[in-house]
RNA sequence: GGAGAGAUGGCAGAGCGGUUGAAUGCACUGGUCUUGAAAACCAGCAAGGGUUAAUAGCCCUUCCAGGGUUCGAAUCCCUGUCUCUCCGCCA
């Protein structure tokens, strides 16, 4: 949520930024509301104020013994007038809030200016395409060759975009997010953390996704539960509604997850393999800073997130989303992108984002600034550390051989209890 | 799932329907004392919002959440959520 202060005195300014990124703000209609509840608030606190004194008038007379008929009569249509005031300023102040729950967060300046991920800006390589002297085959032809990817029987247990994994090609997957989650916990030092996959609406409003997105969730609704679409949720959610002292930040999660999305409007997209799933896993990282230093670990975090690319010795680069293709909270975002041979491209396979205090906004999370001594908003950043999904069958795609063999990057080889390759 | 108890400031913990936004302790901040620190003593210290140039005043809201009773609710009533204890079931 964007400051509403912010906001109400700097409408055009905030409404041109956000066109930027494809939103349109009505801002007539919302300088009209905002001028009806201001009337409205006024109106409200005057007649609570008479209220206030009237009453503990009554309270003061009565305890000298004097008669209070007179100041009864008074107040007789008070609570009346002030029911109704209250009613109408409380819904308004819900229409109100209704729009800000739905507008995104400003993109940073230093966001390339774009209308969709064509106009995204590539910023640096790493590493280079694997040699290969044969036609490289996508990793569903190498893993169902292998009896260890099944897609057809994850239709027949739920649907499509689900899948079995078997054998070694289950171990290996496994053994990218031990990887993962050992790296940046002892090298980065993110703390690990185990969360509910199941949130309730509060923390789906906390970082973002509802109420504008809620068609792109898996819901139990006789519960109000929501499944996870990424860690993010219940990690960032925990700094809902506190407090933070200074020596408690940075906080760095670490959390490895299954994920949850309906991938609705994604029909006919990525339908093959496991690019695009309703269940996938993540490692994601998670910040929560002091705001005078987001900006220098958004910078960390992406570079964390790189690490287990390169260790990986896979081929990536990174760009910077423009403001077209910017998600909802986020401020400013770094994709990785990895190498896939078969599709002779890059393919998204982390997204590392500072949000500044747009979730913390939500979710009133808050530090308290020892200059001040005030509570303040803090920062909250993301990303993920990796996708394991997609950094599996990079893993299979980038070290296949021209037999359909898989070799395992060194670093995976003591998790795989010494294997060097799938056959 | 059944029975009972509870939910108050960063934490612990009082609180008669009427200056209670809330005692007290801890923590924290400033000061005195001290070479320095500690201790002791003194003082300060909730959050959110409106108005405003203002981090000045003034005002409003908030004692789990949502309703209700009342001129007035932390205090009374109803509903929900959560926590704890016991029983049942269970990885």
């Amino acid at each position: 949520m964007l400051d509403p202060h912010y906001l109400r005195n700097h409408l055009n300014e905030v409404a041109k930024a956000l066109k930027s990124r494809g939103f349109e703000l009505d801002t007539d209609a919302f300088a009209q509301l905002e001028e009806e509840r201001k009337k409205l608030q006024i109106e409200t606190q005057a007649l609570q104020q008479e209220r206030n004194e009237k009453s503990r008038s009554i309270g003061q007379a009565k305890a000298r013994g004097e008669n209070i008929d007179e100041i009864l009569t008074e107040v007789a249509t008070l609570g009346d007038r002030l029911k109704e005031s209250e009613q109408k300023l409380a819904k308004i102040q819900a229409k109100l809030n209704d729009i800000m729950l739905r507008i995104p967060n400003i993109p940073h300046e230093s966001v390339p200016f774009g209308e969709s991920e064509e106009d995204n800006v590539e910023i640096r390589r790493w590493g280079e395409k694997p040699p290969m002297d044969f036609e490289p085959q996508d990793h569903v032809d190498i893993g169902t060759a292998l009896k260890m990817l099944d897609f057809e029987t994850a239709v027949k247990i739920t649907s499509s975009r689900f899948v079995i994994m078997k054998d070694q090609i289950a171990k290996l997957h496994r053994a990218l997010i031990q990887f993962m989650l050992n790296t940046h916990t002892s090298e980065h030092g993110y703390t690990e953390v185990n969360v509910p996959y199941l949130v309730n609406a509060e923390s789906m409003q906390g970082t973002g996704q509802l109420p504008k997105f809620e068609e792109d969730l898996f819901a139990v609704r006789e519960h109000g539960f929501y499944l996870i679409p990424t860690a993010e949720v219940p990690v960032t959610n925990i700094v809902r509604n506190e407090i933070l002292e200074v020596g408690d930040l940075p906080r760095k999660y670490v959390c490895h997850t299954p994920c949850f999305r309906s991938e609705a409007g994604s029909y006919g997209k990525d339908t093959r393999g496991m690019i695009r799933q309703h269940q996938f896993e993540k490692v994601e990282l998670v910040q929560m800073v002091r705001p005078d230093e987001s900006w220098q670990a958004l910078e960390e975090l992406t570079a964390h997130a790189e690490t287990i690319l390169q260790k990986l010795g896979l081929h990536y680069r990174v760009i910077t989303l423009c403001t077209g293709d910017l998600g909802f909270s986020a401020a400013k975002t770094y994709d990785l992108e990895v190498w896939l041979p078969s599709q002779k491209t890059f393919r998204e396979i982390s997204s590392c984002s500072n949000f500044l205090d747009f979730q913390a906004r939500r979710m009133k999370a808050r530090w308290r600034n020892p200059e001040t001594g005030k509570p303040e908003l803090l920062h909250t950043l993301n990303g993920s550390g990796l996708a394991v999904g997609r950094t599996l069958l990079a893993v299979m795609e980038n070290y296949q051989d021209e037999k359909g063999r898989i070799h395992i990057p060194k670093v995976l080889q003591p998790y795989m209890e010494g294997t060097d390759v799938i056959d």
